[in-house]
DNA sequence: CGGATGTTTGAGACCTATCAACACCAGTGG
DNA sequence: CCACTGGTGTTGATAGGTCTCAAACATCCG
């Protein structure tokens, strides 16, 4: 589960798209990331920064958010372990948004400067993180799919399979798909774009139609076809499971 | 304007970002590229085609679409001389989205293999066109905070400030902030989320408030000021006129 | 000139926001 | 041990932005 080290953590997801060679994977190991514990709801870096580090994801859960001018805040990415959500920073001079804990995280920060390093010498991991960005691109246009056109019904479903498949991917979901979702329906409202009552609201109705249970922030997935019809989801943007193009 | 070569097009974007050397730009020069005509409203290439080669827009507009399961279509980037849209397919096998003509375009398309041999000898080249996928992913997340956080009113003044500068960039703008938008208000729907007769309604009010002009399809703006101000816009995110990290 | 396409208008319905009150829980400190 | 507190979730009532449908209107083009 999370009883694993940093460094295999991103051997395992890297892993994953294409065969890493013994020296690739030795040089991932080798990869210098200073740990930190951060407390929960706070910026880890903030929107006009320009860090010279990328931070990965080892235990909790971030959210990349935005804020309007009225101080409405979209929630527009949630993290889980593995993930390096400020990945952009290292072509991305500036950052254009913030991201913060939702939980209490302890994350791993990798210098810009050994990251280009390891790019350098191995053009295979350059494509890798470059994927990685990719993915995390993709898993925005379905979100703007949900925000733009799908109801507040099927963009929370939506978010729940979502969020089950990739906690499944690094080994997180229980049996009988139960999963530790430690989000406010406040924080779940910012990210589905709809108002904090009106989540609870919809939560009645996802549990009312056997969709869901939840219990304190533990979900589970009854029924997992329903939900996925419920709400429109189709794992493709997730490009899980497909060798990176050779 | 458009009088230009596709290479140049190419060349004057990067070029844009750190000082191309010779040898980089010859390189960008000698990459094959097979220009087509596409007629309007036509795809270019569609979701789940798992591509050989990329396709950088030359003349017209693109469009990048989703569409929901009810054929609620989403509108997610638009794409202008100069762009690649779906240089994402250098990576990720599959398309999770599909690319459409708006207006009648020309566009060139690239091998990957090309692309991949050039990326292979000129890292800095690598960096370029991974930044220009990041660039891209920034404008999806600030759409998706208009989409989900501003109301209509505002998310099509935004649109149209980002139009406005990224037109600017690329030369076709006129003199008195005036550019062609060939665009249907159908199609502004979708792009922004929400329905055509609102979007006809919303421009209205924009009109009413001095803060665009519109005849036939071209769009001026009086005000550019308070445009940025209704739509709440800040070039940050299109991360113009900033030199990649060394 | 006809037909297709795009835009505008009006009216009513619907989804979701907002506001306020309340219940619940976990700490906290006296 | 118990009031007190702040954060979270729930409920009800009302308001408001946007949708839908339909029809009229405008524009373009062969």
């Amino acid at each position: 589960m999370t009883g694993d080290t940093p460094h295999n953590l991103m051997i395992r997801k890297l892993g994953r798209i294409f065969h890493l060679c013994e020296e690739e994977r030795q040089a991932l190991q080798d990869l210098p990331m200073q740990v930190a514990v951060v407390k929960a709801d706070h910026d880890i870096v903030s929107i006009g920064d320009r860090p010279h580090q990328c931070c990965m994801v080892l235990q909790g859960f971030t959210c990349v958010y935005k804020l309007s001018y009225q101080g409405r805040r979209q929630i527009m990415a949630l993290h889980v372990p593995g993930d390096i959500p400020d990945l952009q920073s290292l072509h991305l001079k500036v950052m254009d948004v913030s991201i913060a804990s939702i939980t209490p995280c302890t994350v791993g920060f990798i210098q810009h400067e050994d990251m280009r390093r390891l790019c350098d010498r191995y053009p295979r991991l350059t494509a890798a993180f470059w994927r990685e960005t990719l993915v995390d691109a993709s898993i925005f246009r379905e979100w703007l799919l949900s925000v733009g056109q799908r109801d507040a019904y099927a963009r929370m479903a939506h978010l729940l399979c979502e969020l089950l498949i990739r906690l499944k991917a690094v080994g997180l979901v229980e049996e009988g798909n139960t999963f530790d979702l430690p989000i406010t329906q406040s924080e779940m409202a910012d990210a589905v774009g709809i108002s904090a009552v009106h989540v609870s609201r919809t939560f009645q109705a996802l549990r009312a139609n056997g969709l869901v249970e939840t219990e304190k922030m533990k979900i589970t997935i009854p029924d997992w076809d329903k939900l996925k019809q419920a709400g429109e989801f189709d794992p493709l943007y997730l490009h899980l499971d497909e060798g990176i193009a050779a």
